[in-house]
RNA sequence: GCGCUCGUAGCUCAAUUGGAUAGAGCGUCGGCCUCCGAAGCCGAAGGUUGUGGGUUCGACCCCCGCCGGGCGCACCA
C-alpha cells in the first residue's frame, strides 16, 4: 500500500497516469465528485484525450478503464455522461486506509514534493495611526495564508512592512512640538498621535504657513536632525507596543517587522542603477520608469490607451524633489528580500486598489534583475473592501473609521451577552474566555469565508448569530465532540483502532476527513482560504448527520470504538483547520 | 475617456479555475428534543448566473458588444 501520507486523489492520479501512458503526455486529475451520484471520485481525462485525438471521448474512457488498475479500492468503473470516469470506494479498502489516517499526525496532508520558502507581507499599519478596519483582512489573510503554508511544510517568513516614513511625519512632528496632550498621549498613544496629525492635516489645507512648517519638519526628519529623529523613535516605540498588543489579542506573530525606513540607505542607490541602465528616465523633474515596448500595450503596466492612442502611463521611482516614494522602496524591500532569504515565492496582501502598482512593481524588478526575478514568483494576493449595511466602506455612525480594538471589544461583548443567555450556569470566568475565543473567531472567520476578492458586508448579526455557517457552528461541533469523550469518562487511545465503515452517514465522513490533504495544498496555488472554510463547514455539517444518525456512546463493542474513532478524527481536523485560521476551538461553549 | 474588477435565489455569499441537473446560510413554510450539547438535524418553496452574440461534446467561468456598480489613472502609500 501507498504511504498513508499520499491523498486518495493522488493515489488515482498515479494509477491513472500509468493506465494514460500508452496516449501520450496528459495531466491526469482526479477530483472528489461534487455529488454523490457520481461517485467518490471522479476524473474528465477521457475527454481531454477524446479532444486532443478527436477520438470518441467515451470509448476512450473504456479503453483507460481496461488499463487500470483499481481492483482493490473501487468498486467496478462507470462511464458517465460525456465520458467521466466515475470512482466509487469500496468500504472495506476504505476502512483499512482510514485506520492509517487515526494516527497520522499531519491529517493526512501529504508532504510537498518541494518544499517552497515564502515571504508573506502582511498587515502593514502605519506608526502614529490606530489600527482600523481596513488592516483586518490583510492580517487575517497573511496569517491564514502563512499557518496553512507552514503546516504543508513550507518555510515562511512572516514580514511586517509597518509604515514608518513619509510625508505625514512632517505633520506629526509639528503637532507633537505644538499640540501635544501628554496625558492623552500616556492613556492612547495612537489615538493622541492620530488626533494631532488631523489636526495639523486640517490646518495645513487652510493655511499655506503651517503647511510650510510641516514641510520644514520633514526635511529636518529626513536631513537627520537629532531632535526630529529621536521624536520619530519615540512615535515608532509607541506605535510598536500597540501594534504588538493587538496582535498577541489576534494571535498573530512575524518573523520580521522591517519598516520602510530600514529601506532608505538603499533608495538613492536603486534609482542611480535605474537610471544608468537606462530603465528610468527624466520626465518634469522627476525619474519615472516607461514601458520598454515589449509585449503587447494591452498588457503593458505602463501603458494606457486614450482617444489618441497608447500613452503613457510610468511609475515613479524619484519625485522632483528628490524624495523617492513608495515604488522605490518596494524595490529595494524586493531585493532585500530576494537576497536575504532567497525566496521562492514574495506574497504581497493589500487591497485591490494596489494592483496597477504591483503590476508596475514586478514590471519594473524584471528588467532591473532578470535573473533574479527569474527565481521568484511575486504574487499580489489583493482583496474586497469590507462594506457596511448601506454598501459603503465600513464607518462608525459618526463617519469614522472603525478601529480594530473598538471592533474586537464588541465582538467580545456581544458574544459574551450570547453565551451568558446560552450557558447562565458558567462562571463569569469561563463565560469571558469562551466570549473571547467565539468573539474573535466569529470576526476572523466572517472575513475569510468570502472569496478574497470580493467585497463582503459586515454584519454583526450575521457573523455572531450563530447559525449556519460562522466560526460558532464550527466551534460547537468541536464542542459537542468533546462533550461525548467527557461523559465516556474512560481515556480513548486511538492506536491503531479497526474502523467499520457501515452506516452512510460513517462513509460520508471518513471520506470528507481523507480529504482534509487535498484541500489544503489547493487553498495554496491561488491563496484562497475560503476554501479551507467551506471544507471545514462541509465537514462539521456532515459530523452533525453522523451525530443525529449514529449513536457513539449507546453503541456498542466495536461499532462503538470505530465511532469514537471518527469522533476523534473529526476534532482532531476541526481543531486543526480552524486554528490554521487563526480561530480557536473551546472544550466548552 | 482608459484600465482593473464585480454583477449568481428576496438578502449575504459559494461554485474544486472549461465539467454532469449552479450550491450554502439568513429569511419564509412544514416536521424532529423521555435519546451523546436543539448554537443541531430532516424536508419544501425560491434561478433564463445583468444583457445580446460567439467559441465546443460541454460555459457562471474563455472571446466580442452593450447595461449597471466599485476602484484606479505620476510627485500619498
Amino acid at each position: 500500500m501507498a504511504p498513508f501520507t499520499m491523498t486518495i486523489s493522488a493515489l488515482l492520479e498515479s494509477k491513472l497516469r500509468s493506465a494514460t501512458a500508452s496516449f501520450g503526455p496528459v495531466e491526469a486529475r482526479v477530483q472528489a465528485a461534487n455529488d454523490a451520484r457520481f461517485g467518490d471520485y471522479q476524473t474528465n481525462i477521457a475527454m481531454v484525450l477524446a479532444k486532443q485525438q478527436k477520438a470518441n471521448p467515451r470509448q476512450v474512457a473504456q479503453q483507460i478503464i481496461d488499463q487500470l488498475d483499481v481492483a482493490d479500492m473501487c468498486a467496478p468503473l462507470e462511464i458517465a455522461g460525456a465520458g467521466f470516469i466515475n470512482f466509487r470506494l469500496k468500504p472495506e479498502w476504505l476502512a483499512k486506509h482510514f485506520t492509517g489516517f487515526l494516527s497520522d499526525a499531519r491529517l493526512g496532508v501529504p508532504q510537498p514534493e518541494h518544499a517552497r520558502t515564502l515571504v508573506i507581507d502582511f498587515s502593514s499599519p502605519n506608526v502614529a495611526k490606530p489600527m482600523h478596519v481596513g488592516h483586518i483582512r490583510s492580517t487575517f489573510l497573511g496569517d491564514a495564508l502563512s499557518r496553512i503554508a507552514e503546516f504543508v511544510g513550507h518555510k515562511v517568513i512572516r514580514d511586517n512592512h509597518i509604515g514608518d516614513w513619509g510625508t505625514q511625519f512632517g505633520m506629526i512632528l509639528l503637532g507633537w512640538k505644538t499640540e501635544l496632550n501628554k496625558e492623552a498621549l500616556a492613556a492612547d498613544a495612537l489615538l493622541e498621535m492620530e488626533r494631532i496629525y488631523k489636526l495639523i492635516s486640517a490646518r495645513c489645507k487652510a493655511d499655506p504657513a503651517t503647511l510650510q512648517a510641516a514641510q520644514q519638519e520633514l526635511v529636518k526628519l529626513q536631513s537627520g536632525d537629532e531632535e526630529n529623529l529621536q521624536l520619530w523613535h519615540e512615535m515608532i516605540r509607541l506605535s510598536q507596543a500597540q501594534f504588538d498588543a493587538v496582535y498577541a489579542r489576534l494571535g498573530v506573530r512575524f518573523d520580521v517587522t522591517l519598516g520602510e525606513s530600514f529601506y532608505n540607505p538603499q533608495l538613492k542607490d536603486v534609482v542611480v542603477q535605474l537610471r544608468d541602465r537606462g530603465i528610468a528616465r527624466e520626465s518634469e523633474g522627476a525619474w519615472c520608469v516607461f514601458s520598454d515596448q515589449v509585449g503587447k500595450p494591452e498588457n503593458d503596466p505602463f501603458l494606457i490607451k486614450d482617444k489618441d492612442g497608447w500613452r503613457d502611463n510610468p511609475a515613479m521611482v524619484q519625485k522632483s524633489d528628490g524624495a523617492s516614494n513608495y515604488t522605490t522602496t518596494d524595490l529595494a524591500t524586493l531585493e532585500y528580500r530576494l537576497k536575504t532569504w532567497s525566496p521562492t515565492e514574495i506574497v504581497y496582501v493589500t487591497d485591490g486598489r494596489q494592483q496597477l502598482h504591483f503590476r508596475q512593481l514586478f514590471a519594473i524588478f524584471g528588467r532591473w534583475h532578470s535573473e533574479l526575478a527569474a527565481t521568484v514568483r511575486l504574487a499580489h494576493v489583493w482583496f474586497g473592501a469590507v462594506l457596511g449595511d448601506d454598501g459603503k466602506p465600513f464607518k462608525t455612525r459618526s463617519g469614522d473609521t472603525v478601529k480594530l480594538v473598538d471592533l474586537l471589544d464588541e465582538a467580545e461583548e456581544r458574544a459574551y451577552a450570547l453565551v451568558t443567555e446560552k450557558n447562565p450556569e458558567a462562571s463569569e470566568a469561563d463565560r469571558r474566555e469562551i466570549a473571547r475565543v467565539v468573539g474573535l473567531g466569529a470576526v476572523k472567520y466572517a472575513d475569510l469565508l468570502p472569496n478574497r476578492q470580493s467585497d463582503y458586508v459586515f454584519s454583526w448579526e450575521k457573523m455572531l448569530s450563530f447559525q449556519g455557517n460562522t466560526a460558532p457552528y464550527l466551534q460547537n461541533a468541536y464542542v459537542r465532540i468533546r462533550a461525548i469523550f467527557r461523559k465516556a469518562g474512560e481515556a480513548f487511545e486511538v492506536g491503531n483502532t479497526a474502523v467499520e465503515l457501515v452506516e452512510p452517514a460513517e462513509l460520508s465522513l471518513a471520506k470528507k476527513l481523507l480529504q482534509f490533504g487535498e484541500v489544503l495544498p489547493f487553498v495554496l496555488e491561488d491563496y484562497r482560504p475560503n476554501l479551507l472554510a467551506n471544507y471545514l463547514f462541509e465537514l462539521a455539517t456532515i459530523y452533525h448527520g453522523f451525530y443525529e444518525f449514529c449513536p457513539v456512546l449507546k453503541s456498542e463493542g466495536a461499532t462503538r470504538t470505530s465511532r469514537l474513532a471518527l469522533c476523534d478524527a473529526t476534532a482532531r481536523v476541526l481543531k486543526q483547520g480552524l486554528g490554521l485560521l487563526g480561530i480557536e476551538a473551546p472544550e466548552r461553549m
